[in-house]
RNA sequence: GUGGCCAUAGUUCAAUGGUAGAACACUGGUCUGUGGCACCAGUUACGAGGGUUCGAUUCCCUCUGGCCACCCCA
């Protein structure tokens, strides 16, 4: 190959006059490339494995654990996270993602799914049937929140939710399921439960807080001054190295509860006890959101090297006030809800992908027209047996070909060219040994299967009476 | 939402105030009848807009996106 692409560039470039009537240059690229939005992301193949695993298993402990699938929509009238989640917290306050709509509804994408589960159970009068009601869902949700490693603005739950019965086997095993998961999966984590008691003692105790904290203002941050005006609780698992000393001497909620709530709390952990769940009590944890009552609790993962800042798995308790606040008669109800994201991260960490690509057993491989018309109908005939095959049709080289069975690691190949067209005959090459068999044309599909075993004794005499 | 760092081929990374290279990947060839090797060739990028400048991928501003910390959580 000789340099001649100069000489035509040049002439063709000179008779190209300069008119620039038009200003506008010629893109480089017909249209400019969309990014994604922000905090969005997509969900890639090689990943599936992972998703799949983390899906599958969820499905496995719904039905052992006799929860019933439920999938609610993701976009909901804005009204029902605001009583649901609670108007202060952060998720309704602004991670919301609300619109209005052109019929003047006011919506929302959900940011999580017990007021939905809820709002469900109360329209479909499921307090009618055998309580408790259990229930589980997985699916996408939304908050518009900076996004970070480990946080997405639509991320992915699975999340259990029993309603209908207030007693406390029924925290111990939400906890227990939820600890399962995570441990079926290979991921070591921590459970940090603590009890926030019924909504009374929880007020008490706020008070206590705020006097506490108010005689001790000087020292507070910027920060933890704003929290102790909007929500005291969350003071307590500030970061400021100041806390730790102050929060030491902080009246400790477990002190507030009422007699019933540090029973029920006691019970709770004597379940986790007889199970074996490692469990740190955490006198700080308080969550987010406003519906949760009597027990709250966190899955952290344990990472091995440096702690991960996003290393919350999941959370849940128990919402006892919540269906009464959603417009329902009083139902007690307890849940939890773990994030795919970070699990599936932490699956991938733990079990690096493979390089295997798409693999299979048999590539079929072929080599000019008649070949290739025979190797479509072939292809077809495995289809219907059943077996997956690799090919690459549009391919006219052998060679591209038997690098791309190589690739996807096929055991056989497969291939027909003019002359077993011709002969009525296939060459069935072995991968590992390269020996070649050359094979009736119409028996291809039964000498494969017997090659990979998958013959049984009936079918056997079957493919021998063809 | 606040603050900081960052943005170059599909990916991981270079270089440069005079419009860009490598590796891997991809496509083709050596080789219309055979893969795991080798060699050769080729395609593909300066996130967007504006400013400074004779000239910007490089400097400045804005936007967009990513990462980190906070906030918060999954």
């Amino acid at each position: 190959m000789q340099k001649k692409p100069e000489a035509p560039k040049k002439t063709l470039a000179a008779p190209v006059k300069p008119v620039a009537q038009d200003p506008i240059v010629p893109p480089k690229r017909a249209v400019q490339p969309i990014q994604l939005v922000r905090g969005m992301r997509d969900l890639l193949s090689p990943d599936a494995a992972y998703w799949k695993q983390s899906q599958d298993l969820a499905r496995s402990l719904a039905a052992t654990y006799g929860y019933d699938w439920i999938e609610t929509p993701i976009v909901e009238e804005t009204a029902l996270f605001i009583r649901g989640v609670g108007k202060a917290t952060d998720i309704v306050e602004k991670e919301l993602y609300s619109w209005e709509t052109q019929g003047g509804e006011h919506v929302s994408l959900r940011p999580e799914c017990t007021a939905s589960i809820v709002r469900a159970y109360i329209q479909h009068g499921m307090l009618n049937l055998p309580q408790p009601v259990k229930l589980w869902y997985s699916g996408p949700m939304f908050r518009h929140d900076r996004p970070q490693a480990g946080r997405f603005r639509q991320f992915y739950q699975v999340g259990f939710e029993c309603l209908g019965e207030a007693d406390a086997v029924i925290d111990a095993q939400l906890v227990i399921v939820s600890w399962n998961f995570l441990k079926e999966l290979g991921i070591d984590a921590t459970v940090r439960i603590n009890s926030i008691g019924t909504p009374e003692s929880r007020l008490n105790y706020k008070n206590a807080l705020i006097s506490y904290f108010r005689t001790k203002r000087n020292r507070l941050s910027e920060d933890d001054k704003r929290r102790l005006l909007k929500n005291p609780l969350r003071l307590l698992d500030s970061k400021d190295p100041n806390m730790v000393e102050l929060k030491a001497e902080a009246p400790q909620i477990i002190d507030w509860l009422d007699e019933e709530s540090k029973a029920h709390f006691m019970h709770v952990l004597e379940y986790l006890d007889e199970v074996g769940i490692p469990y740190q009590l955490d006198p700080y944890l308080v969550r987010g959101l406003d519906y949760y009552t009597k027990t709250v609790f966190e899955l952290y993962a344990n990472s091995m090297d440096q702690e991960l800042a996003q290393s919350a798995l999941g959370g849940g308790g128990r919402y006892d006030g919540l269906v009464e606040l959603l417009g329902g008669r009083p139902t007690p109800a307890a849940g939890f809800a773990i994030g795919l994201d970070r699990v599936v991260s932490r699956l991938k960490e733990l079990n690096p992908p493979t390089e295997s690509e798409r693999q299979v057993d048999v590539f079929l491989a072929q080599l000019g027209e008649m070949g290739r018309k025979k190797a479509v109908a072939l292809f077809e005939s495995f289809r219907q047996a059943n077996i997956p095959v690799g090919e690459a049709l549009a391919k006219a080289s052998i060679k591209a070909q038997m690098e791309m069975a190589n690739k996807r690691g096929a055991k056989y190949a497969i291939i027909i060219g003019q002359k077993e067209v011709l002969d009525g005959t296939a060459v069935i090459r072995d991968m590992d040994s390269g020996t070649q068999e050359i094979v009736d044309g119409k028996k291809v599909v039964h000498e494969i299967k017997k090659k990979l075993g998958l013959l049984t004794n009936e079918s056997k005499s079957a493919g021998a009476a063809h």
